[in-house]
DNA sequence: TGTACATCAGTGAACGCGCGTTCACTGATGTAC
DNA sequence: TGTACATCAGTGAACGCGCGTTCACTGATGTAC
């Protein structure tokens, strides 16, 4: 079962290899199973199978760590958002398949989702988190000013219709994640019911 | 300066007299101080000057209170949708001051408005805290189905308008207490600025 | 190719901390007679 | 009106816990010569 790769990749050696991204998907499923409000740095390491203070080494504390973990979740946000338009021909096409990209990225990813905008954890001045959430709402603004995305970002305040977009598919999204269509199957069908009907209100 | 009543209100006695309301009102400041992350049993306890075993008494834990303060914040919410309803004379006019009154409340009451969705601290089960939170919703599908709100709920599924109307002010005023628009002075103008316009978005 | 040495990555024991909760208690209140 | 007693509300000391962080350390790696 185990080929050679196998074995060296398992193998127990005092050097991890690539410990902060081993850390982060340790952090991700401490995320997933007890939820933010139950995540600890100690956890994630033990997780990891790594001493407690190991983690200190790559990210400083667990600010830096969560930090890691909302980073990497805007980063996938924003490629799922870029795949939909991929598969868009339509303005009103690509704002549809990103909003429902956008809910089924919440509901699949919960931990990563409330870590992702939960500023008192995490440090939202960090460059490469600001790039990678950034790059998501430029994604949305994109859409509904229906030009390609491109990162450069517009000097005049948001655009009021994107405000909208994002509002509502995030607002739909927190209700969902927040128990108020019941538990996480009961509300998986509930947007899938709803979220159509709901995007036909928007107007932008 | 101090009356008689004064006296007898702030005079240590052994019974408080009205602990309950006292705690609740203590842990609203710690959140609004702290946040929820910042949250503790025993800092509300503190605070209101009392043992830290006291809450147990009332609350049992530190989800009864905190359940407390989110029944209390939907209680509030209400009357202020409520007092909306009142002043508005048009369907339209109805709705849009809901949304207004509903970002205010978010803006003003942070620490409030988090703990009302944070499920994972509170008990939604709770029967206060489900009749606070389900008249809430009520006055904003009455608002959108332009009808008076009454307690009955409807046996089928929530109107998609309605849920419409909710996550496009849930999303927005998430997204404003999570910092996308800068820090609270800046988020509360740009709600001042945006709300009208994204608001026109949305046709229900 | 071999060796010495600097640098890096992770260990593990220890720390102090604030937390929620418990428990036997006591002071105040209210009620029965 | 007075007294005995049950009930209630809050005390304060103590508990064990998991946490984040520290620190001197050691094993592995990479580089200069």
């Amino acid at each position: 079962m185990n080929s050679d790769l196998d074995s060296v990749k398992t193998a127990q050696t005092y050097h991890h290899g690539d410990l902060r991204s081993a850390l982060v998907e340790a952090a991700t499923a401490t995320l997933r199973e007890r939820g933010i409000d139950g995540f600890s740095l100690r956890e994630t390491a033990r997780r990891a199978g790594v001493s407690a203070a190991a983690p200190q080494h790559h990210f400083g504390d667990a600010r830096g760590l969560l930090t890691a973990v909302a980073t990497e979740g805007f980063r996938l946000l924003g490629d799922a958002l870029a795949e939909a338009d991929e598969r868009s021909t339509s303005r009103d096409g690509r704002i549809r398949s990103q909003g429902a990209v956008y809910l089924n990225f919440a509901l699949k990813h919960p931990g990563e989702f409330d870590t992702m905008w939960r500023c008192a954890r995490i440090d939202p001045t960090d460059a490469s988190y600001r790039a990678a959430s950034e790059r998501a709402f430029g994604l949305l603004a994109a859409a509904v000013a229906d030009r390609p995305y491109s990162p450069h970002v517009a000097s005049s305040g948001p655009d009021p219709r994107a405000v909208a977009c994002w509002s509502l598919v995030h607002g739909l999204a927190r209700l969902a994640l927040d128990g108020v269509f019941g538990p996480p199957d009961a509300a998986a069908a509930a947007i899938d019911r709803m979220l159509d009907p709901v995007m036909d209100c928007l107007v932008v």
